[in-house]
DNA sequence: TCATTTCCGACGGCTTAGGTCGGAATTAGC
DNA sequence: GCTAATTCCGACCTAAGCCGTCGGAAATGA
């Protein structure tokens, strides 16, 4: 999803360029995107000269979405799953591990939702092919505070 | 641990009527307590009429601690561990995705370690063996924000 | 027509979480 | 001192999940 981010705008890129650049088997790539692909995240084109892009600005992509089309459901635990309807087991609404479980899975999810891809892969990286991508200072814990920290809510 | 909340102060219980009570095998429950008691957070007296006990008050306990001594440091990728001495890998500093992983894992964290056990296991249920722990309200998120939200020092 | 590329289902290995088993060390009560 | 209760500990087992492979079918631009 980096990768499509740099590229975004600039038409389809394929799964065995990307598999070059961040050395990564290209069968596997190819699993993957699927996932995105059915989660609306990244559009394709097929035959020759296609690919994939995104499917929105980096901007409007919440690592939140993209991680769920991976990875299924945000759980830290089956019984505190984000899946709105997935089996709740007896001892739910009484259960106190379950109740933190919920409280760490609802952590999870804002910090996620909390940020988007743009976040993550920062303007200046976006085009030229300049090497590594200038990221915000993570010592400084003032400066993770301005990263979209609006979005935190823990959809359900 | 929340059974051995509940017990506090009235010494040690063995693991035999734990599993009981709990319905869980005792072989499994003696693997995890050795970890507690490594942690520090449960006391052992061997023998006959031994058994475990919480070494705190259950307010004095976070979950953050129980966590990490039942699972380990808390690392939602390998990359992004808690443990102070891991390896760090080549890429860390300018992987972006690293960041957001860390990120994540100080949410993790802070979520963890704003909760005790006493917060799970309410003064009411302590000592009467009453059944059913009363919770503080889970559709109400101001309810949430009353539980010992000022412990939010994800430590490191 | 052909090279390129997505699409898709089946399969495989390695690691880990979760749990079992058997027996040695320790201690209270008789 | 004996015995029963209990912790302590290492070896073992098993099902599931992550990461990845493989082979081939369908689409499409040149």
């Amino acid at each position: 999803m980096a990768q499509l981010a740099r590229r975004f705008g600039t038409g389809p890129a394929s799964l065995t360029e990307i598999a070059e650049q961040e050395d990564l088997p290209r069968a596997y790539l190819e699993q993957l995107v699927l996932g995105l692909r059915d989660a609306d995240l990244v559009h394709s084109t097929r035959g020759a000269h296609g690919g994939y892009e995104l499917a929105r600005a980096p901007e409007l992509i919440v690592m939140g979405e993209v991680l769920r089309a991976l990875e299924g459901p945000i759980a830290p635990m089956i019984c505190a799953s984000d899946d709105p309807n997935h089996v709740t087991c007896a001892r739910t609404g009484y259960c106190m591990v379950n109740f933190m479980w919920i409280r760490v899975r609802d952590a999870i999810a804002g910090a996620l939702d909390s940020m988007t891809l743009a976040d993550l892969v920062p303007r200046i990286a976006r085009l030229g092919g300049s090497g590594l991508p200038i990221m915000p200072s993570l010592t400084d814990p003032a400066s993770t505070g301005g990263i979209a920290a609006t979005t935190v809510t823990a959809a359900d």
